[in-house]
DNA sequence: CGAATAGTGTCTGTAAGACACTATTCC
DNA sequence: GGAATAGTGTCTTACAGACACTATTCG
């Protein structure tokens, strides 16, 4: 292997000679931000670290890519391991991906980070890695997500803070113009449990009568189903019950307010 | 190391003594797809490769993340060997990763893949690893990227095709909301050269009246020169010189046609 | 002059957001 | 009735897209 400090070995050769089987040992793992809502705010699943480092710290469930896998198969295997669900109960999608060479002490670990959305779940399931396992909210993190600053932080392990940072950046985002809230609900639903969602990621209050005629609006988003149901909070008018429609993305979408 | 096919190994045990160092060895590359606009065509630069796999088969430039740097450094690195380019020549954002276990059958090679995108380049320059490189219209490698399906196909190594197909859709959606297309240009630019910039990468022409106007009601997008310049083909009235605004984001955005 | 490109004026349809109002339930 | 939620009507402003027109150059 050529050395690459040799200042007697140019680029070129260097290059040539290039063999990654010699370099330092690397391992590339999955972390996943599992984001639901649960008593109207935005929360992510994460697991108590049992071991160092960062022992007694949180982190995102996460575990190394196995050979015959490739990352979206590892990102909903740990996820199902981790918390009892189906991989229909539950939409994954890709993040990026984190690579700062320092960012676990132990050895090179890249992390492709994953985002998941699911509707709440019955409780939290402590997986086989986690002493202990649960839901927290998003906003108690200490993340800057809002406008003002929050105090109470939690220790977050490794790179874990980021990769929630990114998560909830893609979920307000792709509210705007795709179906994805309906991922965090189960049928049916009211049209104000819909906009409780989009309250819920966006920290904003959203219009009632606005949001109800642009839900309708856009073609395939939502479908009544024959059924009412109480209102949301138990008080005021039944409402129509939907189930989500056949559409992924929404036309005209739902921009967020300011 | 516990064996992952032992079935006697219940899965909470086998998952507490994985080790990471007892696996196969993996590598972690990254591979860039440089764009720019050449003869009004959006074009991607491709390295034709001298050795196996896929000898002769054009592919993305790209290269292993060495262990001191993160994936952005390793591809700015890969990038600026290649090309000659420096890094404030060309913007570069990372895109996702692919991670097929057999997408480089030597061995098991996640690749972060990278989108830059620069302003016409003098002319390609081999790199260290090429023995050819070159840039190629998108248009002509048949990736099914536009209405009509595309009959001349390239042969692409590994899963370039892929990562090129996904720089180009990241590239087109940029386009609407950000001011992206000011870096495939080098000031002093005209509002007709912006607007071929938006025609090659969205595959539509964009009406010249609304875009002039759309353009300068974006604040911070283009900025006025005290020049003008020759009309960009020659023949018609001298435009306005412009050179890129402070803005990085556009509002309202310039909306794709259809 | 005609051809070509730059740039402006103006109209129409659609949609966002604000506000007000009606509808239906529980207490 | 009062409070609370569901749902509709309507007004204003903004903008996208179409179209027509003027402005300035070259040959």
């Amino acid at each position: 292997m050529p050395d690459a400090l040799d200042p007697t070995l140019d680029e070129q050769t260097f290059l040539r000679g290039y063999d990654p089987a010699a370099y330092p040992q690397v391992a590339v793992a999955v972390d996943i931000a599992l984001l639901t809502i649960r008593a109207g705010q935005l929360q992510v699943l994460l697991v108590e670290r049992g071991a160092h480092p960062f022992q007694g710290s949180w982190a995102l469930p996460g575990g190394f890519v196995r050979p015959d896998e490739d990352s979206d198969a590892a990102a909903a295997r740990v996820l199902t391991t981790e918390t009892g669900l189906t991989a229909d109960d539950f939409h994954l999608e890709q993040l990026k991906t984190y690579s700062d060479p320092d960012r676990d002490p132990r050895m090179r670990v890249f992390s492709v980070g994953y985002v998941a959305f699911a509707p709440d779940v019955p409780d939290p399931v402590a997986g086989p890695e986690a002493a202990n396992a649960r839901f927290l909210a998003v906003a108690d993190l200490g993340l800057s997500l809002t406008d003002v600053e929050d105090e109470l932080a939690v220790a977050l392990a490794f790179d874990h803070g980021r990769i929630i940072t990114d998560a909830v950046e893609r979920a307000r985002a792709k509210l705007e113009y795709t179906t994805l809230a309906t991922s965090f609900l189960t049928a049916p639903f009211t049209l104000g449990d819909l906009r409780r969602i989009y309250e819920a990621v966006w920290g904003r209050t959203v219009h009632p009568g606005n949001f109800h005629r642009k839900a309708l609006a856009a073609d395939g988003f939502v479908e009544p189903t024959d059924q009412r149901g109480a209102a949301s909070t138990g008080r005021g008018r039944p409402a129509q019950l939907y189930r989500p429609g056949p559409a992924t993305v929404i036309t005209p979408p739902l921009t967020r307010p300011e």
